[in-house]
DNA sequence: GGTCATATGTTACTTTATAACAGATCGTGC
DNA sequence: GCACGATCTGTTATAAAGTAACATATGACC
């Protein structure tokens, strides 16, 4: 486990990235027995094709997916189950790209940053509990209620910026 | 002028709509002269729309009011007005709502803080320097340079808050 | 007044997302 | 076991958001 209080950006380094699909993979399927929820065939896919992709893909390439392994070939099936991964925290959707990554931290609610590379796609998620917290506390004070946080740094990662540079 | 250290929620309460119009105005006249840029017909009827509306609007709806105006009913003509009030900052890109909204902080480069009413979509804005940075600067601890930054929390403003409880 | 950069007009198209409704399946209580 | 309500799936059709490409026009500057 990583800390989570500092933006880590580990997806655009090396990784162990058999073991954290494995992990992620686990705590999906441990929240979804604790919560009675189902994960079918169609939502596993598409949980999976983010999970090896380890990057941000769009509903119509993740219906891609599920038409080659036979399991829908129009759109709203792709959005059902993305709601039903997104909803439950499972999965976050990347506004700027209108696209999305696996959440690595584990199903529960909580506010995410991500850091989005435009060179290959790929997405860093933090967690940082103050930043969300101070921010709503501030709208609070206005009136405001926040429900849901939207908080993306778009640029290069290192290794593009270098392939940029080159 | 008020601070922009903190979160206002102006847009959602009593203010004076037609001087905060005016003055925008004023603010993006000013840099088109010092910067050389063209305020075209088509640019000011968008920019106008929106600070006008004072909430944000799609490129569609801008679309009708240039071909109220005369200017164009083809997407690419709301597309590239918004193209260069978005490029030139003086207008933010709203990625939760795939809409727009008028700046309110005066059209340089600045890290904008939104809160989103999912209720009436009145859109306010607040600078919070330290946060951008704060981010950005962590990002480049791992190797990762921040260009963009989005933060947009959604919510309901304290008005829409009471219409829903009622 | 020529010319280069910028802006406009238009056609056609791609990508992203949802509404609506019929049918299948699951879990639960009897 | 089977009736039931809730949830999930399959499908058609369409709406909404955004862009590529190319021809034409306008402005700024020498």
């Amino acid at each position: 486990m990583t800390r989570s209080s500092d933006i880590e950006a580990e997806a655009f380094g090396p990784h162990d990235h058999q073991a954290c699909r494995a992990q992620a993979l686990a705590a999906v399927e441990a929240a979804c027995a604790a919560r009675r929820l189902r994960m079918t065939p169609a939502r596993a896919c598409v949980l999976e094709a983010l999970l090896e992709a380890h990057r941000a893909m769009t509903a119509y390439e993740l219906l891609d997916r599920l038409r080659e392994a036979g399991l829908g070939s129009q759109p709203p099936v792709a959005y059902r189950a993305l709601d039903f991964l997104v909803r439950n925290g499972f999965v976050h959707r990347i506004e700027r790209l209108s696209a999305f990554v696996a959440c690595t931290h584990g199903g529960s609610e909580h506010v995410a940053v991500f850091l989005i590379c435009r060179g290959c796609r790929g997405v860093a998620e933090a967690v940082l509990p103050q930043l969300g917290a101070g921010l709503a506390a501030s709208a609070a004070g206005q009136g405001f209620s926040v429900e849901r946080m939207v908080i993306e740094g778009e640029g290069l990662c290192a290794r593009c910026r270098e392939a940029e540079a080159a």
